[in-house]
DNA sequence: GCGACAG
DNA sequence: ATCTTGTCGC
């Protein structure tokens, strides 16, 4: 793998983002999350689950699973390269489209500005919000720790993204623009699908996971 | 040069 | 990401 080449089509990417909200209504909102057989190994067998929420119930009203090999490595800054082809299977393979999508992981809030939520965003065209449980790249204040609120994180003086408390004190979450959204409605968007720390959609897709391999899977 | 570093 | 039950605390 030729990190420098991949480093080019992350630049690429990043100019086709758009910061600013490209869709009519928000009725589902979607969480993708993978799972590995060996989270080691190289390659590696890996399931990606899709679970759609309806945004007024949060109660889930769709879920998918995909099973695949997972080739690439690990490598900070370049997680799209490793988990986007399964997320990619999961998410066309879906008979229900979300109107959003939570994606694990960073979104412009990334050293080139393409994490993997915009990098998903703009691949498959999608509203895509980026929604991580740490920090990838980027300074910021704590916020207060009181649910709803939140601090800029920012590099240069220009925000990149937000830190937000969605539980009281609990840890905050990292979110930040994945293409065809403003960050103020991503932000909104995940404090109103926000139960307990993770958002509904990626809590739920998590779950589903966790459930699928103890049964359907053998 | 050294440390940090989504999942 | 994963190894892992009960347990402590709000």
């Amino acid at each position: 793998m030729d990190l420098e080449e991949l480093k080019r089509i992350q630049i690429e990417c990043a100019k086709k983002v758009l910061q600013t909200d490209d869709f009519t209504e928000v009725r589902l909102v979607g969480g993708i999350d993978l799972t590995f057989e060996d989270p080691k190994g190289n390659p590696t067998r890996a399931w990606a689950s899709l679970v759609v929420v309806d945004i007024k119930t949060l109660k889930k009203v769709y879920s998918h699973v995909v099973e695949g090999t997972v080739d690439f490595p690990y490598i900070p800054t370049f997680l799209a390269f490793r988990e986007l082809p399964l997320m990619e299977k999961v998410y066309l393979s879906a008979e229900v489209k979300p109107d959003v999508v939570f994606i694990d992981g960073q979104g412009v809030a990334h050293p080139r500005g393409c994490g993997i939520a915009s990098h998903f965003g703009v691949k498959l065209n999608c509203v895509s919000v980026g929604v991580a449980k740490s920090r990838l790249f980027g300074f910021y204040k704590e916020p207060d720790v009181r649910r709803g609120s939140w601090s800029p994180l920012t590099y240069r003086g220009r925000t990149i993204g937000a830190v937000v408390r969605t539980k009281d004190n609990t840890a905050p979450i990292f979110v930040s623009v994945g293409h065809r959204i403003s960050l103020n409605t991503a932000i909104e968007l995940v404090l109103k699908t926000s139960m307990y720390r993770v958002p509904e959609p990626t809590r739920l897709a998590h779950n589903h996971l966790q459930w699928y391999l103890r049964n359907s899977c053998k």
